[in-house]
DNA sequence: CGCAGATTTGTTAGTAACTATCAGCATGGT
DNA sequence: ACCATGCTGATAGTTACTAACAAATCTGCG
């Protein structure tokens, strides 16, 4: 007996889903993203352009779908409180990025080259990253009302986040040959002149 | 310098433009982004579908469409050089958005607020304010070749350009009636501990 | 097991953004 | 006046994405 609590229905889902991610990938990669068709990917990965769609809401979402939001804001929790906010922020989003590496190294590469040299893909990765700093935020606000101090917290985010978007990039397009925890701490360190 | 020898072909292409975006502007307030197609928008201004396509390339860039980029840069360029990067940076973005508050507030606002509750053009409102980065950094970096160097200024402008986002959004959100300098000052100076 | 209800899938038909192409027309320098 | 150049419009596509309905499949319960 399987203990997971995922249902069959769930755990097909789970693998539909990244059947569909990789397909697509590969296909972008190999024949350019406007040249591969909503079809091409949906017959690839051999279910129909409707099924599809229930999947990713949009073609962009087949590159630019991860889990990102949901580990940083848990890294976020596991920070040191008494530290400073841009700290605490950084650190977070460098964990993260590290366990990324980690798991997912050639996906990560492969995605984000796509983002890089697909305008289309590269405004929707700008969008994407701001869902980041929703979440980094929501995170950091529980129990806030003072909108100054959301204000404050929003800014510093925002910041951070962009910092770490410059190394992101940096990174791919080095093809992951430095190393991006390494590569984002020095973006921090320049943009805040402050260790990280 | 850009001779103002504006001939009539080119001052009729800008006075077309504008109208378009005007219009645009207006239709989308008034019926929702989505519900506006292109050919309403064309038929409000008097041209054909084509047309339109012809000066601006996306829906997107009915609304998005400034000159933000070249009036940073100048005011860049206008900084005092001895100044650290950063408060070079940010004063000049806050200046420039001095200026455009003072020229077309209400046109600002309503393109603002169309941004923030368009999620399509709220993801391109962010890839714009990218290639507000990249002007800014070919800016600060002409004539430079140490890319460690390019780097540093990369992480610092795209920090100082999240942070104005930052304000811009929260000066739309309440619908301009806090002062846009004042609250770009304010999220620096939160993001950054230092004054600007 | 078998049945009822919920979820997932495929098919079809449609909308609207965007592109390519070609032909007609205004414009600006000679 | 005249010709090259660039602006405009009509037409006919392609493709991402949606709405609606019908068929297949899974889950939980008796």
């Amino acid at each position: 007996m399987i203990a997971e609590t995922a249902s069959l229905r769930e755990r097909r889902r789970a693998e539909t889903r990244r059947t569909l991610q990789t397909h697509a990938v590969r296909l972008f990669m190999a024949r350019g993203y406007d040249a591969t068709t909503i079809n091409d990917v949906a017959e690839a990965a051999g279910v129909s352009a409707m099924t599809l769609y229930r999947h990713f809401a949009t073609k962009e979402d087949l590159v630019l779908y991860d889990e990102f939001d949901r580990e940083t804001a848990a890294a976020l929790a596991a920070q040191q409180q008494e530290e400073p906010l841009r700290q605490r922020i950084g650190r977070a989003l460098v964990q993260t990025a590290a366990t990324a590496v980690n798991s997912d190294r050639d996906l990560l590469l492969a995605r984000l080259n796509l983002m890089i040299s697909t305008p289309a893909l590269q405004a929707r990765h700008l969008d994407s990253q701001y869902a980041t700093e929703i979440a980094v935020v929501d995170t950091l606000c529980a129990g806030t009302t003072d909108p100054d101090l959301e204000f404050r917290i929003r800014s510093t985010t925002a910041a951070c986040l962009a910092v770490i978007h410059v190394a992101l990039i940096r990174w791919a397009e080095g093809d992951g040959r430095q190393d991006l925890p390494t590569l984002m701490r020095q973006a921090l360190t320049s943009a805040f002149d402050t260790a990280f």
